[in-house]
DNA sequence: GGCGTTCGTCCAGACACTTGACAAAGGCAG
DNA sequence: CTGCCTTTGTCAAGTGTCTGGACGAACGCC
């Protein structure tokens, strides 16, 4: 292991200027006294500070306000257009980006169909969103964060493995940070998504668990208010853990791992067969309906969600089961980390209370009730793409150290 | 959630001051250039430092080493016996103290039953564990560790419940500090030996998961150097998810937990049906020899790996069941930390090979083959009383700053 | 014995937090 | 309206701690 750096006056007064930063991201618009009381600082520090952010245009005053009994605090506020964030999301199925501002509101979005591209031209494309967003840029560019399904050491940005794109070992970050020059996070998508909840979401939290299910299904930790990758970077990686000792292969090789049994393709292709077996049913019509219009279309998540409100109780059943089998892992997770906020989202929350409902019972059924009867598991709020607003924050926690949830 | 506090020099000084010591603790005898070039820091600030240490009797100079082509290296080591510490196991059985130095070193230890042992009577035996051994002590009491079952707020000491004693909500950390008047830390016993295998253990780990397996079950994790708490400080309590969805009724209220299918309670309570079962197998013939002894005698887990080395096939599989049970729980804590270091110990270690063989086979069978391929999962090297070294480790963590993993 | 190297320490300087003081700006009582 | 109290923001002085340069001491090598 390799030992720990020393500390120094810099990064003591780096740790106390992001303390002021949040403090007035958080909790602005706020005086320099009231930063001071918040943070323990003098209202000295803060002064100078302020100053320095001032100058960076990362703050502004915004006149006085009401006086508690003395001179009326000059209020400041976070100038939250002072920068911008490029955020990419590398999805499966499209490669999407967007202009985002400090506080997380998308100023633009782009994005491309990735059907069939690999290696080196998915790079490019890569490139072109990038390019395409800054010349459209207004504020100076902070930097450029990407979530990316797969492995990735996000020391270094490299990606190890994406089976669908064909990259392996790729440095991406290294790439983009040389060719755009300026700051790169890469991550892994879950991981990303979850810090966006953390940072972007009403309320902070200290510790976090954020559970993405569609196509495949994955988790980022926020323990001790920053990202936990774990000694490989592959924390969270819940979605090829088997679960069903009888379960269908699994596109990773192995039999019956959680995705075979609980992700958006597992409850379509089990929809699919409930209506080939009942095409009177509600989801049978609902598929009937589907292929007149393209004989190819197949039935989405809405299909089923809509089924389940007509009142077909085998679609329900699947739904259930699906949630069930997510709860058993959930069970797990509380067992293991004792985390009381976990937040469900990616396309199955659209399924909404008949699914959250089966992974609650689940959850709180199979693990301790002195543990469980604290924990809330909850959809994520709708603010937006939750991967493209978590590369963003990437960039936002390392740059300005907006997440950081502990003392030096 | 609180906001994070400043950060003050005097902190970056208690931060390097530590960083020194866990260097003459690491790497010693090592000497003041040494330190600094591991650590950073200048030849000026490691020699004011060492100064201090040397002041408090926590390090002292032993004679010069080999030149390296210059002047001869004063070098440094830590002092082992500066300070003694108390570390306490309440144990289900019994309470166990020992009066240990900073290297885990055990000088004395000393023991009380507790059978029927409740509420004040508990507490007062603890007092009377810590009078006796502070007799005795030579060197500076640094203060007491106490790990206990049931879940405990570590930042107060309070134990919020611990069924067998009875214990609700006792705030044995204020109790004993205020009695002894030397700084307390109480844990829940599988978090302690987990920071005692990360402290004394041969090699140090970054993430660790410290799996205790004995009448109950329980994990410990050490996550960036520092252990995890949860939300409510029962992180690891992974005793009590429910695995086995046919499974018996566990102490708990539940049917199916972990406990009731791999502790070594279960295992036992197996063997002697296997042994009921066939009086004439290795078990069956240990069962009968036992309790010629003495009737009530039980089957112990010496008797179990007894069996099967003399090639009991059912007791095997027995032991081989459980193992895939808790390999199961592995399985999912690899993916959901991806956390390479997993070390079990407990009463149940002590079936060897063809338990810790299911445990493995299991657990890699159930995860994702780019994580598990990594992994390792060992026993723990035989350091003594896990707990009663943990509780030390505690202290040590909290006072010296021996475990602190990261950087400010 | 001279030279280069390394070690430990001393001293000056820089950096950043703290303390105390003060002017500016507000409310409130008389 | 005046005087007093409170709060805010800043300035100057002080303190603690890290840094960097320099120097004597100690050692190996030629």
């Amino acid at each position: 292991m390799a030992f720990p750096t020393r500390a120094t006056h810099q990064q003591t007064r780096a740790y106390n200027a992001a303390l002021v930063l949040r403090a007035l991201y958080d909790f602005g618009p706020i005086s320099r006294a009231g930063v001071a009381r918040l943070s323990g600082l003098t209202r000295t520090t803060v002064g100078e500070v302020v100053n320095d952010l001032v100058g960076d245009g990362l703050a502004r005053e915004i006149g006085r306000g009401p006086s508690t009994g003395g001179k009326a605090p000059i209020l400041l506020e976070f100038v939250d257009g002072a920068r911008h964030v490029i955020g990419i999301d590398l999805g499966e199925l499209v490669f999407r980006a967007a202009l985002v501002d400090l506080r997380g509101q998308v100023q633009r979005t782009i994005e491309r169909p990735v059907s069939g591209l690999t290696g080196n031209d998915a790079v490019r494309v890569v490139h072109e969103l990038i390019e395409e967003l800054t010349r459209g840029a207004r504020a100076t560019l902070l930097g450029i964060g990407v979530g990316t399904p797969g492995i990735v050491d996000a020391s270094t940005g490299t990606i190890r493995r994406a089976v669908n794109l064909d990259w392996n070992d790729l440095p991406l970050g290294e790439i983009l940070r040389t060719r755009h020059g300026v700051p790169v996070e890469v991550a892994n998508d879950s991981r990303a998504a979850a810090l966006a909840i953390e940072l972007f979401s009403s309320r902070r939290r200290n510790n976090l668990v954020a559970i993405t299910v569609g196509r495949g299904i994955g988790a980022g930790l926020v323990l001790g208010g920053e990202l936990f990758h774990g000694d490989g970077f592959g924390a969270g990686e819940i979605g090829h853990v088997v679960v069903d000792d009888d379960g269908a292969e699994c596109r990773c090789g192995r039999f019956g791992c959680l995705e075979t049994v609980a992700s958006a393709t597992a409850i379509l292709l089990r929809a699919t067969e409930a209506a080939a077996a009942d095409p009177t049913s509600p989801i049978g019509l609902r598929a009937t309906y589907a292929a007149a219009a393209t004989p190819a279309t197949r039935l989405t998540l809405a299909d089923v969600r809509a089924a389940i409100d007509e009142g077909d109780e085998p679609v329900r059943r699947i739904v259930v089961t699906a949630g069930r089998f997510l709860g058993q892992m959930v069970a797990g997770v509380i067992g293991v980390l004792d985390i009381e906020h976990i937040v469900l989202h990616g396309s199955v929350a659209q399924l909404g209370e008949p699914w959250i409902d089966a992974v609650r019972d689940e959850a709180r059924r199979r693990s301790l009730r002195l543990l469980s009867q604290d924990v809330s598991i909850e959809l994520a709020e709708p603010i937006g793409d939750l991967v493209m607003m978590g590369a963003s924050a990437l960039l936002l926690t390392a740059e300005l150290g907006l997440a950081a949830g502990r003392a030096a």
